[in-house]
DNA sequence: TCGACTTGGATTTTT
DNA sequence: TCCAAGTCGA
């Protein structure tokens, strides 16, 4: 049906930049344009390179306009910059073309088809703390303890059920579990109801409606099949059986074959797999699609030679594997450094100190992280280095549109919106307190759910009847009488206008300003930098949707500072240095995740460990403590096992042999650690100091000198390590010299 | 209805 | 240890 690739249809003269600049693999990956094809994409072998030249192929040689594209990914940051670069290829933006995240596409689809899945058009999409709430409801309504069965689990539940592709009508006893004594298929049940009669749906919809779609309206199915000629999926190990169920639907051709289905991935880096991702999806392509043509990018262009070969080692103890032998044409460079240390203090201060030695290289703290395999471990370093003073960001804390002020600021335009929206409308129809508690939402409830309406449609019934006590009514109907004229306004007034005399009226504003806690401001800070976003979008609903699915970071980031991020947040990125914490057992590899997916669970963490070692670029310091702290309770620990799958020829070890006799502590065996590149760094450093006890010699009386809590101040005395300072704003205060430092 | 206190639980996370 | 959610008294 379409032409043979036998050769390029660019003249080779005219070849650009961008293809020629290819290397073998890469130009096979973006020419291999008909029939299947698997990318299997080692880390740093310059997968998104290939993959937007080959989206730019595919239109520069007119095999697809814009429109017969399909490209899938996962994040909302991947489809921007996949966007963003491919418009620099071609040197103009591609328009019309259906690039973005599954669930954004699911959405586009189904907003053109939403009666025949059973939704209004206007539906909205709840995220998880929605979710939740709704579950709660349906288990109280089900008479279900949720102390005992917390509605956060449910939530779990339903969404590995959607993950899995299975509808409530799909769940049979054996997957049903026990929970709330096996009635989470019924407890399903009801919440679709609800959804339903919300008009809203959940993130896995988004998806499991689609699928619906398609297999019972052929025709529908059909015209998308035709219409996307060429599909692109990227991080396809990653991808769960909905998201397969969905892509097979859209691959299949009409005659009866695979259409020109390009899957990109990393088997080594699948890392997701408790989160439903299935990565025999990839390890099946062959068979799922006969006759796929397999192309291996296997040129590193990241990382030095002991680096690939600690990562190499290291994954090569997995067996589930497609097999892929990462090289460099790179020099070997400095070997992976291990480091023993005594406790998860040490850890903090050596990897503040190391860092600071390279910022006196002038190195730059934007490229250097430090990666952690859960989220509690950040902590220790954020307080060393705010004691230094060290520049950092964490990624991967609560993000911008999460935030409690947003939620609230976001649900008063909801239901502007739209007024049924329940979920929204209880959010914040006591905050700011204004005398509707939950006795009054109670019965809201109750007649809510006897007569099939809607809490707005209750609350303007119940205002006009004795049911309620006369303050709470009187509440309720000045906040519909708010709501409705907000709803006026909105008719003419642009919708950023609006907004801002919302957050006024309501008196939310007005609460965050009464407050005294210290967070305060930035949420007042927060709700200013969420009516300038909104004045990014046409109308309220088109920034509402934008919301729903693209919960992006709030990506503010000026100057160069130390990242510190889960594994799994690093994935995607790298770093000239990084530094791998807390390699012991116990911690990683996590002991939850091989109690509940043994061997398998131990391989993805493996991979996980894999990810963080390929992040580096030049510098990779991986430590282990023999003592941690955790939930409070002090720990032996021995060195994760993943440090003795390393490959000895790429290793340096260092630590002390005493540590674990716990003879030597801190700062003398500090000094015998430093090794390597650290020292080879610190001689030809001029400033020369690495010296952690030194700080303290070097403040005295009279001494100008900054603390993280008091700020600024003089030095009156000094007893040992203890220091007596006036401050300038806090007064006269005795404090610990390791948290102050030389103004 | 609202604030102070207790209690239990605690990976990884995108959409 | 630390945090969020739930209980209790005013």
């Amino acid at each position: 049906m379409t032409l043979p690739a036998t050769t390029s249809p660019i003249p080779p003269a005219a070849e650009p930049e961008w293809l020629t600049s290819l290397n073998t693999a890469q130009r096979a990956a973006v020419e291999a344009t008909e029939g299947p094809v698997l990318v299997l994409a080692g880390a740093g072998t310059g997968k998104t390179r290939t993959l937007t030249a080959r989206l730019a192929y595919l239109l520069r040689t007119g095999k697809a306009r814009p429109g017969e594209i399909l490209a899938v990914t996962f994040t909302n940051k991947a489809a921007q910059e996949m966007t963003e670069r491919v418009a620099a290829l071609i040197g103009r933006p591609v328009e019309n073309w259906w690039l973005g995240t599954f669930h954004a596409l699911g959405v586009r689809i189904l907003r053109r088809h939403a009666e025949l899945v059973g939704l209004k058009p206007g539906f909205s999409i709840l995220d998880t703390d929605d979710q939740v709430r709704l579950l709660k409801q349906v288990m109280e309504a089900e008479g279900i303890d949720d102390k005992k069965w917390p509605a956060r689990v449910l939530a779990a539940i339903v969404q590995r059920w959607k993950d899995r592709g299975l509808g409530p009508e799909n769940i049979n006893v054996a997957d049903a579990g026990d929970f709330a004594g096996g009635r989470s298929a019924a407890l399903y049940m009801q919440y679709q109801n609800r959804l339903r009669i919300l008009n809203a749906v959940d993130f896995g919809d988004l998806l499991l409606l689609c699928i619906k779609l398609f297999q019972r309206h052929p025709d529908i199915l059909s015209e998308y099949q035709q219409r996307f000629r060429y599909l692109l999926v990227d991080e396809y190990q990653d991808t769960n059986v909905a998201q397969y169920l969905w892509l097979r639907l859209l691959a299949q051709n009409v005659q009866g074959g695979a259409s020109h289905i390009c899957c990109v991935g990393d088997d080594d880096q699948s890392i997701y797999g408790w989160r439903g991702a299935e990565v025999g999806n990839i390890l099946r392509f062959e068979r799922d699609f006969p006759g796929a043509t397999v192309v291996r990018l296997e040129q590193n262009y990241r990382s030095t030679g002991h680096i690939l070969g600690a990562a190499a080692g290291l994954i090569s103890h997995n067996e589930d594997r497609l097999g892929k032998t990462l090289w460099s044409a790179d020099a070997l460079g400095e070997k992976v450094q291990i480091l023993a240390l005594w406790d998860g203090e040490e850890e903090a201060r050596w990897v503040g100190d190391a860092i600071e030695t390279l910022q006196r290289q002038e190195i730059s703290l934007g490229d250097m992280a430090v990666l952690v395999r859960a989220g509690w471990q950040t902590r220790e370093f954020e307080e060393r280095f705010m004691t230094l003073g060290l520049p950092y960001r964490v990624i991967g804390g609560p993000r911008f549109y999460e935030r409690q002020e947003i939620r609230d600021a976001l649900a008063y335009l909801r239901v502007v919106a739209q007024p049924d929206d329940d979920l929204a409308f209880e959010r914040i129809i006591n905050v700011p307190r204004r005398g509707i508690g939950t006795a009054t939402v109670q019965t809201l409830h109750t007649l809510g759910r006897a007569t099939g309406c809607s809490l707005m449609t209750a609350a303007i019934q119940l205002c006009t009847t004795d049911e309620l006590k006369p303050a709470a009514r009187r509440a309720l109907a000045k906040l519909i009488a708010d709501f409705d004229r907000w709803r006026d306004l909105s008719r003419d007034m642009s919708h950023v206008e609006l907004a801002g005399i919302i957050l006024d009226e309501s008196g939310y504003t007005a609460m965050w300003q009464a407050d005294r806690s210290a967070e305060a401001p930035g949420r007042l800070e927060n709700l200013k930098e969420l009516v300038a976003a909104l004045a990014e979008f046409e109308n309220l609903n088109g920034f509402l949707e934008h919301v729903a699915l693209v919960m992006e970071n709030d990506g503010s980031t000026e100057g160069a500072r130390v990242s510190i991020m889960t594994l799994h947040g690093a994935k995607g990125l790298e770093f000239d240095t990084v530094f791998l914490p807390g390699w012991e057992e116990g911690v990683f590899p996590n002991p939850r995740s091989l109690d509940e997916n043994g061997a398998a669970g131990l391989e993805e963490e493996r991979r996980l460990a894999y990810v963080g070692i390929t992040r580096a670029r030049r510098r990779l310091t991986i430590l282990s403590v023999a003592n941690r702290r955790i939930y409070g309770t002090w720990q032996s620990c021995i060195p994760s096992r993943f440090l003795d799958e390393l490959p000895a020829e790429d290793i340096e070890r260092s630590g002390s042999p005493g540590l674990s006799a716990g003879a030597n502590r801190a700062v003398g065996v500090l000094r015998e650690m430093r090794t390597g590149w650290q020292r080879a760094q610190l001689s030809s450093s001029s400033s020369g100091g690495y010296a952690p006890d030194d700080i303290y010699d070097e403040i005295a009386t009279g001494d100008r000198i900054f603390h993280v809590k008091f700020g600024m101040g003089t030095v009156l005395a000094t007893d040992m390590d203890r220091l007596t300072i006036a401050f300038d704003a806090a007064g006269e205060k005795t404090v610990v010299a390791g948290f102050v430092r030389k103004a």
